[in-house]
RNA sequence: GGGCGGUUAGCUCAGUUGGUUAGAGUACUUGCUUGACAUGCAAGGGGUCACUGGUUCAAAUCCAGUACCGCCCACCA
């Protein structure tokens, strides 16, 4: 015994800090430019700069990072690019509420110095998230981590801006936008959710001017009522086609305003009349345009009334709406109030409600460069999976809108644009010396900075160097695969595919993957907020109930802690439970999964590698002769070989799941259940020693070809066990480790239909006296007989072969064929044989009345519904063949075991 | 209002192009400290595949509709 023996209980614990260690010590994450390789690239979706893991994360990095290793492993030069997100509003706002605390504001810092304090929590709390990721096993290429406003990505930033800006693609314009009063800045479309609320529609009268009646308008929002610049009617309505044209005065401010015809009006809604405020409304602000309107502000950037709000001047947005309203009532012209379901836009950030907000912003035109990615979408040059998200990218890329790119805050990348005193406008990627237009040398640049996204929509080229043309981007460009959630496809995804196509000519990626979300047992997304979300490190590492502070409303089930499941438990069961895109419903009990599969292993590698000899080397598969292998060793390599198709054409697919269950199962029932107990006499037996080598090394170089197979779904128990394998089964590499070596390929000579056969046979067999034994509820100490009846020549010498198997596994004594039978047994049918143990002193014969009876009936009722189905002259005419011979097939099995059944249920109601 | 997804065992989920005796894990019942593993072994019970109709020789699977759940988009003021 030269092998050590491993310890009886697997403690992750003891084991991934160290192998994390070793692998970025040795360079194993590094992907090397310069390789000759096929190359296999991803880039991480970079997590906000003061990010934590989150359950998500957990999901989305284990799927990368199986990719990944799975493709070093097939030969791939490999890279997985991490980096961060400056995230601009989100970070700002974390900044903003940490100086709060010292009683300051960023005005009162300034920019310099706010700026200064957002570095510095940059360097303390930034990166965190990768910290934690290298608990999970990320094999990311740390040497290259990024950050979007390192110097190069900055630069590469604005060299896009400029570009567009060149081709008349950004442009700047007075526009209505979502402004987040509370982050007192610009927000996109896409950063602004729409909330169904209950709220109030209140009917509000307006005089005409020439008091000859008055006109009714409904509204969401009276507070906008004072920014009225027209009231609109449909066109066609009868009811007020003769007030067209008329004026109106405007209640509480007495501006005379104009009844216009304008099909924006809905005679079904309401009044029929609408009353028309083009600075405060996204549709108002398009009837205006129509109507040449004015544009009449009256709340301002912090959501209070403005000057224009006469004495309503100063008032909060929604303490205006209540005084208007009450002023109105007052004067007998709010004429009614009904509760009605709006949408409510919110600030995805901040939660505020978001404001229609007149001002000067940047934007990008979108639809010159949505063309080209709409087509190699369409084109399946990007293919998505699951494939059913393509029709929400078409349909948002088919029905695209310029997009905000200005902020007005200070944390992100500067808008390189700078006015000169006439207002003349020069965008360069430097400072410029004069204005463009005008030379004047009085420059300033533009305070806002731009979105987020508009550098990470870069990012799968200018994490690579671009603008330079440099080795990584030759080498690593376009990248292969990108995982990510769905919820970002409009901020990111499909930016990134425009950008891609517009500044490298190139697709940024060919496949995206799309994981689910991630929610707690009763559907709800898991958020820190709620507190259905626990730490995903406390399930990597373990954690006291009492150490359980870090969310205010923990969920009870933490509270008393959660043992340290470890990094593989956890990927193994998330890939387990994820379907193609599907949700997860997730508790912690789950990894349970994975943690009793990670114990499994661990305990069959033990057994294998303690019953290595030192004495006695293991041989290579190819050094033993093909008549030394037993039917088990031909089984179960024929076995592997079939996991093996199956795992690399699901991963192929993106079916993780379905890679997992076939490893899982191919593992626990092939390996361990039946393969390592089919070879156990084998190995007992020192008698033999011949058989004993063979039974070793087969059952070695499965586990080899195991630990192989699994590494990217677990890396860490895998590499330690890979570790532990005899040198001779380790192909040479640069460094000793898993990572270095290959992945299994199939070999399809080694696939053995018959042999799968016979070993059905035998399961069979095993597994009916088994079921005898279980229902009589006989104990394992005690041994039966078997006799089998009416078994051909070659099904005799195939039990016979194996009978000391059946014997093991199946607590067997004796076996004889053809044997009279005692009248006191119990009997089952397999493959048209009697399989009869007599167990006249062990059995309960009214047990096994009623189990032979359960079984007729059972096989009987499915021989009814065959029948009529073979009895089915539509059938027999339009089926094809081979269904029909399947079946008929069936039913004479069926027809013959119920016959037994019968007889030998007759034979124990005779007495 | 439009679009997309879901509804299969008590729970979490598989079920690829229609043809299996509808599966897995877990939970449950029973028997086992069987020379790797009680985080284990063996056996067992449990499903009218949400509902209604249609196509078909044949539907969990295809089609239409209904109900409920979830997500996304949209200017009904």
């Amino acid at each position: 015994m030269g092998f050590k023996e491993l310890d009886k209980v697997y403690d992750p614990t003891k084991v991934e800090d160290k192998w994390y260690t070793y692998w970025e010590e040795h360079k194993l994450f590094h992907g090397d430019e310069t390789s000759k390789k096929k190359h296999y690239s991803i880039v991480i979706p970079p997590p906000n700069v003061t990010g934590m893991l989150t359950m998500g994360h957990i999901l989305n990095n284990t799927i990368q990072d199986l990719l990944i290793r799975w493709k070093k492993m097939q030969g791939y030069e490999t890279l997985w690019m991490p980096g961060t997100d400056h995230a601009g509003i989100a970070t700002q706002n974390k900044v903003e509420a940490a100086i709060a605390e010292e009683g300051l504001d960023r005005h009162m810092l300034g920019r310099e110095k706010f700026l200064e304090r957002v570095w510095e929590w940059k360097e303390k709390y930034g990166g965190i998230i990768f910290k934690q990721l290298r608990h999970l096993g990320a094999a990311c290429d740390w040497d290259r981590e990024c950050f979007t406003m390192d110097e190069n990505l900055s630069f590469a930033v604005k060299k896009v801006f400029v570009s567009l800006y060149d081709k008349g693609l950004i442009y700047r314009g007075r526009r209505l936008i979502n402004w987040c009063p509370k982050c007192y800045t610009a927000l996109a479309d896409e950063e602004v959710d729409n909330v169904e609320t209950e709220g109030k529609f209140w009917d509000l009268a307006y005089p005409l001017a020439d008091g000859s009646g008055e006109i009714i308008v409904s509204t969401t929002r009276p507070e906008t009522m004072l920014g009225d610049t027209a009231v609109a009617v449909h066109p066609e309505d009868e009811r007020y086609k003769a007030m067209i044209g008329k004026k109106v005065r405007l209640p509480l401010i007495g501006r005379e305003i104009p009844i216009i015809g304008d099909e924006h009006a809905d005679p079904e809604l309401g009044s029929g009349a609408v009353k028309i405020t083009p600075a405060h409304d996204f549709n108002d602000f398009e009837v205006g345009h129509r109507h040449n309107l004015e544009q009449i502000s009256v709340i301002d950037a912090h959501g209070k009334m403005n000057e224009n709000a006469g004495h309503y001047n100063g008032l909060d947005r929604f303490e205006a709406r209540k005084k208007i309203l009450a002023d109105l009532e007052n004067l007998k012209l709010l004429r009614g109030e009904r509760n009605k379901t709006v949408a409510i836009p919110k600030c995805y950030r901040s939660g505020d409600i978001v404001e229609p907000h007149l001002s000067d912003q940047w934007f990008v035109k979108m639809e010159p460069l949505a063309k080209p990615a709409i087509k190699v979408v369409r084109e399946g040059q990007i293919k998505f999976h699951p494939k059913h998200w393509e029709e929400t990218y078409f349909h948002w890329m088919e029905n695209i809108r310029d997009w905000c790119i200005s902020r007005q805050i200070w944390w992100g990348h500067r808008i390189p644009a700078w006015y000169c005193e006439h207002g003349h406008v020069t965008v360069s990627i430097d400072e410029p010396k004069a204005c463009v237009e005008c030379g004047s040398t009085n420059l300033e640049q533009e305070q806002d900075v731009l979105d987020t996204w508009f550098s990470s929509w870069l990012w799968p080229f200018s994490t690579l160097g671009w603008p330079d043309d440099t080795a990584d981007l030759k080498k690593f460009f376009p990248t292969d695969t990108l995982a990510t959630g769905p919820d970002i496809i409009f901020f990111w995804v499909a930016r990134m595919i425009m950008a891609s196509l517009e500044f490298m000519d190139d697709i940024p990626f060919k496949d995206v993957y799309f994981n689910g979300m991630i929610r707690d047992l009763s559907g709800k997304k898991m958020s820190k907020s709620l507190g259905n979300s626990p730490d995903p490190l406390w399930l990597i590492n373990g954690v006291d109930g009492k150490d359980i502070t870090a969310f205010s409303k923990v969920n009870p089930s933490y509270k008393k802690g959660v043992p340290a499941y470890g990094a593989d438990a956890i990927r193994l069961t998330m890939v387990y439970l994820t379907p193609l895109g599907g949700d997860i419903k997730f508790d912690h009990t789950l990894i349970e999964l994975g943690q009793k599969f990670t114990n499994k292993l661990w305990n069959a590698s033990r057994f294998v590698l303690m019953n290595l000899d030192e004495d006695q080397p293991v041989l290579l598969l190819k050094d033993i002769p093909e008549s030394n292998l037993e039917m088990a060793d031909k089984w179960i390599l024929s076995r592997l070989n079939r996991a093996i198709i199956e795992i690399e054409k699901s991963l192929h697919d993106f079916r993780m799941n379905d890679a997992t269950h076939a490893l899982y199962s191919f593992i626990w029932t092939e390996y361990c259940d039946w393969y390592i107990e089919l070879i156990k006499s084998r190995l007992y037996d020192s008698e033999n020693p011949e058989k004993q080598q063979v039974a070793r090394s087969v059952a070695v170089y499965i586990l080899d070809n195991i630990v192989r197979l699994l590494h990217p779904f677990m890396p860490f128990i895998t590499e330690e066990l890979w570790q532990n394998l005899p040198d001779v089964l380790h192909q040479e590499s640069d460094v000793k480790s898993i990572m270095s070596q290959p992945y299994p390929k199939a070999e399809t000579e080694r696939i053995d239909a018959s042999v799968e056969k016979d070993m059905t046979l035998l399961q069979q067999i095993i597994g009916a006296i088994r079921n005898i034994r279980g229902e009589m509820n006989v104990p394992p100490a005690k041994e039966a007989d078997l006799i089998v009846l009416g078994a051909s020549k070659a099904k005799q010498a195939l039990i016979k072969s194996s009978s000391h198997s059946i014997q093991k596994l199946a607590r067997v004594s004796h076996i004889t064929f053809d044997n009279e039978r005692p009248k006191l047994s119990a009997t089952a049918v397999v493959q048209g044989m009697d399989i009869v143990v007599p167990l006249a002193e062990l059995i309960d014969i009214e047990v096994e009345k009623s189990r032979l009876s359960k079984e007729i009936e059972r096989i009987d009722k499915q021989l009814a519904g065959l029948s009529k189905k073979l009895s089915n002259r539509d059938f027999i005419a339009r089926a094809p063949k081979d269904v029909i011979d399947k079946e008929k097939e069936k039913q004479e099995n069926w027809q013959t075991s119920l016959k037994k059944l019968e007889e030998n249920l007759q034979l124990l109601l005779q007495d």
